[in-house]
DNA sequence: GTGAAAGCGCTAACAT
DNA sequence: ATGTTAGCGCTTTCAC
């Protein structure tokens, strides 16, 4: 019965060689080696040793038992003697024993998570798509592991391969504004990693891709400006290689052309999604010779720069100028005017990702065809928007 | 005993993985692999199996070099030979290699992962404390793992569960509402995994704390408030179980105290952060006989509600209602009137409480004193509270 | 119903 | 400079 000289257990012990004619000892807790000091009685039984989680190993020897069975107690196999497995369980308790998952994915290859890649979540948007999602997950019993690009394609190449490294089953993914390579992408796929992107999706990259109509909301909303009188209607969008700016900007310019009205290059900017940069583009907009009556926006983020721009020029919303985001951020109905804006079903966006992520998750790559979801927007109409002065309608 | 399939020798056999569940072998003399030839017509002969990622020991074998060396080259470790680690690379990036972390945390116990438990992350300052915190453990070298609570106790025990079998390397976190009980959050110290309470912090378990002065802050925006010529300020505050609530609540109090003013209690009401209840506890307090002319709320999600309710009964702000809050969320300054606050560094929070953690993490627990920084706040003056109508001062 | 042993992919101490 | 070997903590055949 050898103790170690530093934990003073004796389970860990193994025998590790002769050096010096006298027997070598290891201790794998306190990972040391070390020899029998000639003839000393060591007591000493407290627990000083480094923290040392304990293992079914442990459990097992506890309780004279095989590691298999406290495995299997564990599990809830049922070939397992309720006696046994109520020993092993109360044991486990006593032990504070919490199993290892790193050991368990490593044997089973499913580690239960799945990796978000999200390039931000300051706004609104984000934070509510992940809420979904992992409402939906937790409850099949996988945790999510979110990780924010930054609006940075190399910072997502890192999110790429850390979830790669970490094993996840499957990648919700919404693309960088700047992310215009997909490459790094595609080694999921060749990983066997189901992949799902959602709000800003890839269209080169066979995967499942989940999304609003976005021109369809573009349109209405454009539409709606028309109607309340406006004729000289500008579009603050967003970069090119983002497919959701071009379909809301051809939801904009369809609007124009259907209902007989010029589409004007000058009056479309585009903004690279920074806040400030949304401040700059309306500045452009409202600086024009011949002014806009009213602005489309990409989103309620940029909207709500235009509007505080237009209010620090006294430039009257919506008397001067008709304004319309996308999104429905709880901002826009708290500022003053209230903002008109699509609305976008998020906290389901989320959910509904996620729903076809597991799917294929437990499908199985290959056994599955991608899934492409449109879900539908929805104009919420305040008093943004609400005509130019007089012109009511 | 196992013969080469060649040389028909024994001595050089190893064994050398399963492939579509047959034992192979290797025999060094031949230098070749061979499964046992069986009476089983396998199925499949093609890769059509699920997707093997390639391992070390598939670069290994390629290369006709050991699965240490390779592992070796991969951590750059210094005595290997250039070429080889060339090699290596080459073949890896070939191979499409990614390691498998799960393999690597396990054998080094040591997962450079650190786990962050926040009550939600819809408003602003959940998001910036963890965007802070994420700035800094990556540049360490660190994951981080984020868990939402979303307010309840039993998700929070969750949260600590898996991330205890995630085996993360060091916690931040930031409690609940209704957490009572610390019982959940000990396992941390019993594994010796360090702990880092912000914000939300625990008193009764000793850990590291980092928040602002609270006290502080809520002093001095009463003091305003007094300053400015309001007589009959109100509280509303937070729930006790929370120090920070207590502690927003002995500033409020010791203000009206120093300037001789009253302490009401039906001038004080307690919310339980939820955005609704806010809206019904600053309706208490505007419902009463003889209304407050100003609240200091608990934080900016109160005062705004506060503030969207004192607008729809058309009480105007500041002229019949001061109004102060707390954390400097943005849509204070974008909210009309734009609403006093007091800010607090809540980006650094992040930062900080993970610079903590992480010094911790490298010291290892038992070799480090916890830490308690508290951080200074700042008031932010605005409209909502600039003196009630006909006290101008 | 339970145990023995192999092995998931990797690192590191110990040879050589 | 590279190979050998023994695990990390767990699941999972395959025996008995």
């Amino acid at each position: 019965m050898i103790r170690c000289i530093k934990c003073e257990q004796v389970h860990a012990i193994t025998k590790s060689g002769v050096v010096h004619g006298r027997q070598r000892y290891y201790c794998k807790d306190c990972r040391i080696y070390f020899s029998l000091p000639e003839s000393d009685p060591s007591p000493s039984p407290s627990h000083t040793g480094p923290h040392h989680s304990a293992t079914i190993l442990d459990i097992a020897r506890a309780l004279n038992i095989s590691k298999s069975t406290v495995s299997r107690a564990l599990q809830g196999h049922k070939d397992i003697k309720e006696e046994t497995r109520a020993a092993v369980l109360e044991m486990a308790s006593r032990l504070d024993y919490q199993p290892n998952l790193l050991a368990k994915s490593l044997v089973r290859s499913k580690t239960f998570t799945i990796g978000i890649i999200v390039p931000e979540f300051m706004n609104y948007f984000f934070p509510t798509v992940i809420i979904g999602a992992q409402e939906i997950a937790s409850a099949a019993g996988y945790t999510v592991m979110i990780c924010q690009s930054q609006e940075s394609v190399a910072t997502e190449i890192a999110n790429t391969r850390a979830l790669l490294a970490s094993r996840v089953d499957g990648v919700l993914i919404s693309m960088t504004r700047e992310t215009e390579d997909f490459d790094h992408f595609r080694v999921f796929g060749r990983h066997g990693i189901p992949v799902v992107f959602f709000n800003r999706v890839c269209e080169t990259i066979e995967s499942s891709r989940v999304y609003v109509n976005d021109y369809e909301g573009a349109f209405s909303a454009v539409e709606h400006l028309i109607e309340k009188g406006y004729r000289r209607i500008a579009h603050l969008g967003g970069p090119p290689n983002l497919q959701l700016s071009q379909n809301r900007l051809n939801g904009y310019s369809d609007a124009l052309k259907r209902h007989g009205l010029p589409l004007q290059p000058e009056l479309i900017v585009r903004y690279d999604l920074q806040p400030e940069n949304a401040r700059l583009c309306a500045a452009r907009l409202l600086d024009l010779p011949q002014r806009p009556d009213a602005i489309f926006c990409l989103n309620d983020p940029a909207a709500i720069q235009a509007l505080l721009l237009a209010k620090e020029r006294g430039i009257n919303v919506p008397g001067d100028l008709g304004l319309v985001g996308f999104s429905d951020d709880p901002i826009s109905s708290i500022i003053d005017p209230h903002l008109t804006t699509v609305r976008q079903p998020v906290g389901d966006m989320g959910k509904i990702a996620m729903q076809i992520l597991l799917e294929q998750v437990e499908k199985g790559i290959g056994n599955y065809v991608p899934e492409h979801k449109t879900l539908p927007t929805h104009l919420v109409v305040r008093e943004s928007s609400s005509g130019p002065t007089g012109h009511p309608r």
